[in-house]
DNA sequence: TTATGTAACTTGCAATAAGCAAGTGACTAG
DNA sequence: CTAGTCACTTGCTTATTGCAAGTTACATAA
């Protein structure tokens, strides 16, 4: 992975090594972060529809994550309503092409954990979600 | 991601949602575990190697992670060497499989996080890895 | 034979992060 | 003027990390 004849000293900005791994799961390796992005690429845009996601982020966790990724460039957030002010989030492109790492998940997961939804499971109740807006 | 009209109630097992994410994120989703997965792949097998790699983890995380994967069946040990006993950790069908995981965290990392590795970079450090043994 | 060294951990403890409940401010609808 | 929603923030308890040091079993060198 890393330089064995330098070790620790060629380091990603704010990282723990230069592997592309590591610094990753400096911003993502946590047990919420990703499932914020999942949201998102199910379409979902608002606070409070992430926390009404079933695994239950408290938050406290989900509004210091959502800072986290806008500070990371992953998302963007935006003010579509004044009176009463509402926001909605957004993936940018870089946080888009998470979804291969979710794709990843989403297949490992629903092969080796019993009882998790498969990924044409998921995918019929995103086409459901977004026919209901 | 999940059944609206009766949330919270399917739940994998010791999971928090029937979510592939979610709950691969229970047993994943952390700062230290991928990067073992990673050091697995890269053939690295012993305790040891595993405290070398750059990022430092400490050793009773180590120990910890390796407990974790082995009773998740992501991992198996083996004595290789008595007097001294010597361990060696490889990755199981389930663990291999995790490739695309990594895989897809490679790309995305080595893409937006500038100072990270590339593909080609690492894989080319790992050829050399496997020359060595 | 004692002394040093290595591999693979374990233990203790301080610091950080997570999780829960309650509160806040802006605004709307009745 | 009361109740309710959205998007958070604050306070506090509990759990997890991270660091240093210790342990056990064996090996090798003096």
């Amino acid at each position: 992975m890393i330089d064995q004849k330098n070790p620790g000293k060629e380091v990603c900005v704010d990282g723990r090594s230069p592997c592309p791994v590591a610094c990753s799961l400096d911003l993502l390796g946590d047990k919420w972060t990703l499932l914020v992005v999942r949201d998102l690429l199910l379409g979902k845009t608002t606070y409070t529809e992430f926390q009404n996601s079933p695994e239950g982020i408290p938050t406290n966790i989900l509004a210091e994550r959502l800072k986290r990724l806008l500070a990371a460039g992953v998302i963007e957030k935006s003010r579509y309503q004044d009176r009463p002010v509402r926001y909605a989030y957004h993936l940018t492109k870089k946080g888009r092409d998470l979804r291969p790492v979710l794709s990843a998940m989403i297949d490992w997961g629903s092969r080796y954990i019993p009882g998790t939804l498969t990924r044409e499971q998921i995918e019929a109740m995103a086409a459901q979600l977004s026919e209901n807006t």
